[in-house]
DNA sequence: AGGTGTCAAGCGTCC
DNA sequence: GGACGCTTGACACCT
């Protein structure tokens, strides 16, 4: 079992997602600012393998701006050898990654545009990762999208634009379960007409489902992913200060114990989406240690 | 140097 | 019809 944190180091003191304003879009500035970020990138990477951290998810704004019709800068040819250089480095050290897009990447919008622009974006994430030459176990997991007041609409529409899609995007999407619109046994409906794998992601299932224990839900996820790898997970919990839904600022052991119970001998990576980022990967890394070492005795 | 308003983009909820 | 949360920082601009 690999773990693994989104996006942010917050020790290296430094960001692989630096941007700037669509207003100050210039080819000079979108050059350095990714050259920044993969220098950043590849320095997160070798902080996380010195620490035994081999899953991560590497941030959508890694080439800023990438989908907008305004990046004319070719960064695809003009990176070309560093993006190589950072996938060998993952693939060598054995680590796995993925990418997420955010909340405006829908492809089952009923406005054209929207799915146009979406698209774009996926097309982007596929890039970038095909150019690191990462396989197709190295993911981009998307939410499955909004309802617009018809869930059995939005999931044909759903179904009717991922079958459009270009095989690069294909092979890497995956869809998660959410906690108020998409979740787990609406994606797999999704995966029976497509094949899409299932991120699993359990904070969200304990918030919405359709009664299906974590146990049951996960022996229904882990077939999605013949061909793809080991399953991937995404882990919180409930913020006891804030609003229903929020992120834990750190993680919580026990609660995280609890699911390690059920994930036991099945095989699975698990990203945390907790506030404190790599020093709650670091911990859990350090409970399944002691876990195991505590069972050997 | 430090504070603050704003940033490419959508949807759903609440009022 | 408008504000806000998502998730969140980082930039641009002002003092």
């Amino acid at each position: 079992m690999r773990i693994g944190y989104a996006c942010v180091n917050q020790s290296v003191g430094a960001s692989a997602s630096r941007t700037f304003r669509l207003a100050s879009y210039s080819e000079e500035r979108a050059a350095e600012t990714i050259a920044s970020n993969l220098r950043v990138l590849r320095e997160i990477l070798e902080w996380n393998l010195a620490r035994g951290i081999l899953y991560f998810r590497i941030s959508s704004g890694t080439i800023p701006l990438a989908s907008h019709p305004v990046m004319t800068f070719d960064w695809k040819t003009q990176f070309a050898e560093e993006l190589r250089e950072i996938g060998t480095f993952i693939v060598e050290s054995g680590m796995r990654t993925n990418m997420h897009p955010g909340q405006y990447t829908l492809i089952n919008s009923n406005r054209p545009e929207v799915v146009e622009a979406s698209i774009l974006e996926l097309q982007y994430h596929a890039d970038l990762m095909d150019l690191m030459g990462l396989d197709q176990t190295h993911k981009i997991q998307l939410h499955t999208g909004g309802v617009y007041g018809d869930k059995p609409a939005a999931t044909d529409r759903f179904v009717a634009v991922y079958e459009t899609l270009d095989v690069s995007i294909r092979k890497r999407l995956v869809i998660e379960n959410e906690e108020r619109h998409f979740n787990f046994a609406d994606n797999l409906r999704i995966h029976e007409r497509t094949g899409i794998p299932l991120l699993f992601d359990t904070f969200h299932h304990d918030l919405f489902n359709d009664g299906e224990s974590l146990a049951e839900a996960l022996d229904l996820v882990q077939p999605t992913w013949e061909g793809h790898g080991p399953a991937m997970l995404d882990y919180s919990s409930q913020d006891p200060d804030k609003r229903w839904g929020a992120h834990t600022p750190t993680i919580d052991l026990e609660d995280f114990s609890s699911v390690l119970d059920v994930l036991d001998g099945r095989d699975v990576d698990v990203m945390l989406e907790i506030k404190d980022k790599e020093k709650s990967a670091l911990a859990a890394n350090e409970f399944l240690r002691e876990r195991a070492a505590a069972r050997s005795d």
